[in-house]
DNA sequence: GCATGAATAGTGATCGTTCACTATCGGAGT
DNA sequence: ACTCCGATAGTGAACGATCACTATTCATGC
């Protein structure tokens, strides 16, 4: 094993704080606070002393008792659902990004009904003195009956009533590319096989599809599926009526989409001679199908980096970055979406 | 640079002290901590008026505060690679364990070179004050040259020397069953695909599956690949020369084992009857290729929580739970392995 | 009536910083 | 010679809890 170094018992010596360091020094503890707060307004002779005794004495402040002091804690919450589907890259790209700003990371996972949830969302900003929230989860109006928040939150995957993303990783969006890929590869009559409806983003993916579907003057056959797995895709595909009249087909993720493939094929349906699959997160295995998926790209690190700056820029104050010209993702058309039979 | 938010402006009312509450309560503030720490040695009576004015006052108490005095924090970090591939189950696992024992779960990703990640670590431990560090990515010696660490370190995928799994997540132990199960069906020379080195988990599949090939007397072809790829395996079966004598080829992961299979079947070679393959980590595409794949299943989740709750038992100086009878995984006999060819 | 002691409640110090003031020192301007 | 001012450094209070003591209450036994 690494460190155990069992003898918790040890000599643990006395804490060195910033008293100490005056000491040795010889100036005065405020001198050392300034010091270690921005370099200026210090003879240089004085900074050389501070720095030796700090050195020599291995000190690093305190950042609980300077939190408690300052009132500020430099810390932000990322919460995550019941952390049963929880997706890595738009975390570690708000993680870092929020690591870059100087501000430390608090994971919390929100569990247990409304209430629960509620209360640890309160403690949150209460006792544990967040000074943000990046939700990964729908937090519903949960803190509607608060007197104003005073720490801003972040929900990604949020759209506003004309389907635009809000916040960040509103990544459903590109469904609409997808939808208009299709349209114009001449299909007229769609099938979703949607993802769990329990994340925002397989309920974007939807809600845009249904969207774009209608806005363009086409049809949906339905939507079915509702938990990103092969076999919902597959169970989909051979569900489907061969009379149903669908030949495109999109589906919440590549997993699924392998699946719609398998189910179709073992059909005898050919894709995509005569159904195209859509797919989505263009994730390896995609290349090396056959035929070749289909499928859309997101920059996950970059939408989970943004969410965190917009949430960073708030937490400070300031007007958050633009990210207008940023691209989040795209459609990569290949061997799986063809033109519609005629 | 952050923190230019000169004054946040806002009608932040003043925050609720144990004070106030001991005041609203016509008690002394000490009463009202000795309710918040537990609640013995209060008389009904008085528990009942702290209790009115906390709700009343809509109190909570600051956990900074109370650091500050008890110098504990209740906090464990979990240390993150560079956050380039990093599995969230075992993560998942290891954080509610962490929650479930009344921890906070700060995450930190260790970049940079050796003298920063180092200086992270010591921040961490002093400045910050966590009690616990779980790390997901070897931290060598990083704390040698230090007097005896004072917080617990729990390094996930460790082995001893004999190849037994110390600390937790040493799933390369299962390696072993793989060449073992492939033994038995009467292969004798092998090919190992292996994923990226920079892993615990990649090296430890690497080494356990050499070191069990030459237990049991068999061959090693050679180890190839190293990146967790599709592309890799697809690779490595191209690569493999027709007259190696390989029959067997352990995959680093499912990814990979597809890979090889696609690679070998773009060849004409015919798995399982001429080549057998396996996979890891049980994805649920490996029961819709074809053939199906034969696989690894480890309990990750469980693996992560096991590895979160040694950490916590050095932390409170406590014996470790004991999990002997844990099932961490096991191995998944389907179409892609079979007989070796005579 | 008083000592005893358990149960309960209160007082003041303390954790390690930073904040709000105040103090000192020199040099320049009047 | 005096004030004034900027640059630099110091003093004591404050942040909000808990800890270590001390004080009060009240039932009990003699």
């Amino acid at each position: 094993m690494h460190g155990d170094n069992a003898d918790s018992g040890a000599p643990r010596r006395k804490r060195v704080t910033i008293m100490h360091v005056a000491e040795l020094a010889g100036v005065s503890h405020q001198t050392v606070s300034r010091y270690l707060r921005f370099n200026g307004g210090l003879k240089p002779v004085t900074v050389d002393k501070v720095e030796k005794a700090i050195h020599d004495l291995d000190y690093r402040p305190d950042l609980i008792a300077r939190s408690m002091r300052t009132r500020r804690t430099n810390r932000i919450a990322i919460v995550l659902p019941e952390l049963t589907y929880f997706v890595p890259t738009p975390f570690r790209g708000a993680a870092s990004a929020a690591h870059e700003a100087g501000y430390q990371i608090d994971v919390v996972s929100l569990e247990g009904d409304e209430a629960r949830r509620r209360k640890r969302v309160l403690t949150l900003m209460d006792s544990e003195r967040v000074e943000g929230i990046l939700s990964f989860t729908p937090l519903g109006d949960m803190l509607s009956p608060l007197p104003v928040s005073p720490v801003p939150m972040q929900v990604m995957g949020q759209y506003d009533e004309k389907m635009r993303s809000t916040g960040a990783f509103a990544d459903g969006a590109f469904a609409a590319e997808v939808v208009q890929h299709l349209a114009d590869l001449g299909h007229r009559r769609f099938l979703h096989v949607a993802g769990n409806q329990d994340w925002a983003s397989a309920r974007n993916r939807r809600t845009v599809y249904l969207e774009t579907v209608d806005r363009l003057g086409l049809e949906s056959y339905g939507v079915v599926g509702g938990d990103w797995s092969v076999e919902a895709g597959y169970q989909a595909a051979r569900d489907l009526p061969a009379n149903s009249g669908v030949t495109a087909i999109v589906a919440a993720n590549d997993l699924v989409a392998f699946g719609v493939i398998r189910g179709l094929q073992d059909r005898g349906v050919r894709v995509p001679d005569d159904v195209s699959v859509v797919g989505w997160d263009n994730e390896e295995i995609g290349r090396f199908l056959s035929p070749t998926l289909t499928t859309v790209e997101l920059n996950l690190e970059l939408i989970g980096r943004q969410a965190m700056l917009e949430l960073i820029a708030r937490v400070e104050d300031r007007e958050p970055p633009s990210f207008e010209h940023q691209v989040m993702g795209r459609l990569i058309a290949r061997g799986s979406s063809g033109p519609a039979p005629r």
